[in-house]
DNA sequence: ACGATACTTGACTAAAAAGGTCGGGATTCT
DNA sequence: AGAATCCCGACCTTTTTAGTCAAGTATCGT
């Protein structure tokens, strides 16, 4: 039931671009060192979530990386969903990825009905959540602070 | 977010043995037929399951496994909490394998919030499931049938 | 007592996934 | 032109997954 390190990075990248939507592109770098994420491998993960369309990343000297769509619109199911694949423990309950698995009979497992309701019960928190949304966390968590720039995410 | 193919055997597995409690033992051969499962692969899930204390072995000519305590002291949580670790998505969220995260302040970290409402959702359905609860389930899906080992699970 | 039947134990393996790293190329700003 | 930044594919190491196998030990029926 675990989210990868790839995923965990994934959305910590995403949170820090939300958090700055508005002000400009954010260089991979920053992120880097604010999050303590490898340099490297947010590149990759950044580069991922470009092509599936979450980014848009300007480059040159004053490059970096910014949102595509507003921050209301992405919902942390997405994200993890591009990343990681299914978000249901098994295959046979994904929605989005659906695959038989090796039961005799399907529709009268009741292993998979379980695992039906803990699909969604995944699924039901991770799309009410918003890179906004997340946004609006962060700010309840650490308070007011003077600038926006400052929030550590 | 995903269960292995080892914990879900292991669930077929006992609740092959629930269905058959206070019946006698079963043997591996019969459960890995019935369940489609690799029969030395069931082997090792079995003695794992064995050194837990989940099932109890009878050796010999009439031999087999049955659950050690009555299915409805074994939830799902536990089971798959001893096959396959942590039911959070996230180390940093986990009751039972907390690990710290790598994020510069974890309390105040918005993903941690929302990570630990779906380690919440996730537990509270499966520690809600018992094998007992299960074996309900298997005769509400499949209907009445005369012997009890017939059931399909 | 003996052989057939089951579980027991530990080692072994191949393939995939996870978690990165690296070099060099393409853009853009100044 | 030169520096900064993203871009892209290849590569690497370690861990996990999903099994397999051989030889050993206990038990039962006869």
């Amino acid at each position: 039931m675990k989210l990868s390190q790839r995923g965990e990075y994934a959305l910590r990248a995403v949170l820090v671009l939300g958090m700055n939507h508005g002000l400009g592109v954010v260089r991979i770098r920053d992120i880097a060192q604010q999050q303590n994420i490898p340099r490297r491998f947010l590149e990759q993960i950044l580069n991922d979530l470009k092509s599936a369309g979450f980014v848009l990343s300007k480059r040159g000297v004053a490059g970096g990386y910014r949102l595509q769509r507003g921050p209301n619109e992405i919902s942390l199911a997405d994200i993890i969903r591009h990343l990681e694949g299914p978000l249901a423990p098994v295959g046979c309950v994904s929605v989005n990825y659906y695959q038989r698995c090796s039961c005799p009979d399907e529709g009268a497992c009741a292993i998979r009905s379980v695992m039906q309701e803990v699909r969604d019960a995944i699924v039901g928190v991770l799309e009410g959540v918003s890179v906004a949304h997340l946004c609006d966390r962060v700010r309840d968590l650490q308070g007011p602070l003077e600038n926006p720039l400052d929030y550590i995410i």
